[in-house]
DNA sequence: ACAGCCAGAGTTGTGCACAACTGTCTAGCT
DNA sequence: AGCTAGACAGTTGTGCACAACTCTGGCTGT
């Protein structure tokens, strides 16, 4: 069971790290034989990956045609900011969990690791740190239908920032990333998990409005 | 491209409504073959339909065992409840559609509908109601991945009603239902539907008081 | 010259046979 | 009698061959 399940696990992770990174961009045609090969499986479990993929809305797949990696509409992505920004907050207020130790190695690694990408900055560094730190933030609540739901909504709107980047400052995006860690790490060691998520709402807030102009 | 993606979704609405509506109990071994059969397909696509109650977590897929629906965890749903509440309300804040005549049209049949359950008490019927009127409530947003994310987490929670009903009073709770249908009528046609929404989410949170008696 | 059609390549969807795995029951040994 | 090992039935997982479908390119008839 554990190494199926593993499997899919494995590559549903890598490709859609692949589509969130733009290594695949938008409309990307995907193939099934080519996928399969490259992971040493057949067409079967590969088509169950794509499936899931399809269901959670990074790519289409057509009959005929292709598996295509869907492209980011912004109109739509508009709408999932919105709820996201409410989610985000919610990690403050459904089963925050207590601040540990090990909460706090960790906030103090995402700091160092963030004032190492700000000495070299780099679109696909920043892409990558943001998601670990993504989830480090959904870490905070005991809540895992909310973890799961924010994740699922936040894989649907992490390729915009890659695509706005060119038009923004990268080097001021790393400086604002890193504060903003910075005061969570203040709040965490205040053990005040909600400022925490208030302060991830907020930057996400920022972060559009940056974005949209 | 119509047909496949049209049977996927009418064999997934059945057997979620088939898991919903407590036809298929917690811990039923679902066959593949048999569902095919029954179908008129073969395992292949009914497999898909499966996976995606499996992501969804209606199901349950054991290697050399078989697939069973899963069992209703009250600390997990206690959790669903607490977001599906906070989502319940967004309803009204997050792109909230204007009450049109048919909007209008639609509650004053849910009421109807609703005398007629009150009139001639029975679960089942409840449930199914229910399900319809809770479709109708995510309609009055027009943030689509709002209406979807409330929709994975109400069918997640749909089946509690149904296990704690002999427990509790069946006339009672559908007078309750109809009550609130009309004051939602009333909120409606005050083309209020921030304040629909609201009464929406203190009837969940009521609901839940009562059946975690 | 142009319109329509047909054949072909390439892709996803389906069905089937078999592999992999699990739990049970029975036969045989101690 | 009790226990262990092995065969067996039943299930999900995988691989493969083929069906269904779409687009492209060129060919043919007018």
């Amino acid at each position: 069971m554990s190494t199926a399940a593993a499997r899919h696990q494995r590559l549903h992770a890598e490709l859609r790290e692949r589509i969130c990174l733009l290594d695949y961009p938008p409309g990307t045609k995907l193939s099934e034989e080519a996928l399969a090969a490259e992971f040493g499986t057949s067409r079967t479990p590969l088509r169950r990956v794509l499936a899931r993929l399809e269901d959670e809305g990074l790519v289409e797949s057509r009959h005929g045609i292709g598996t295509l990696v869907t492209d980011v509409d912004m109109a739509l992505m508009t709408q999932v900011y919105d709820l996201r920004l409410h989610l985000s907050a919610l990690v403050g207020q459904l089963d925050p969990l207590p601040v540990t130790p090990a909460v706090m190695a960790e906030i103090r690694d995402f700091v160092s690791r963030g004032e190492a990408l700000l000495a070299a900055p780099d679109p696909r560094a920043f892409a990558a740190l943001n998601s670990a730190y993504h989830g480090f933030g959904l870490s905070l609540t005991g809540s895992a239908p909310l973890r799961e739901t924010a994740a699922r909504l936040y894989y649907l709107t992490a390729r915009i920032w890659l695509t706005s980047i060119p038009r923004m400052n990268l080097r001021s995006e790393c400086a604002i990333f890193l504060g903003e860690m910075r005061e969570t790490e203040t709040a965490l060691d205040a053990g005040d998990t909600a400022a925490a998520a208030l302060i991830r709402r907020a930057h996400i807030s920022m972060s559009v409005r940056r974005m949209s102009r």
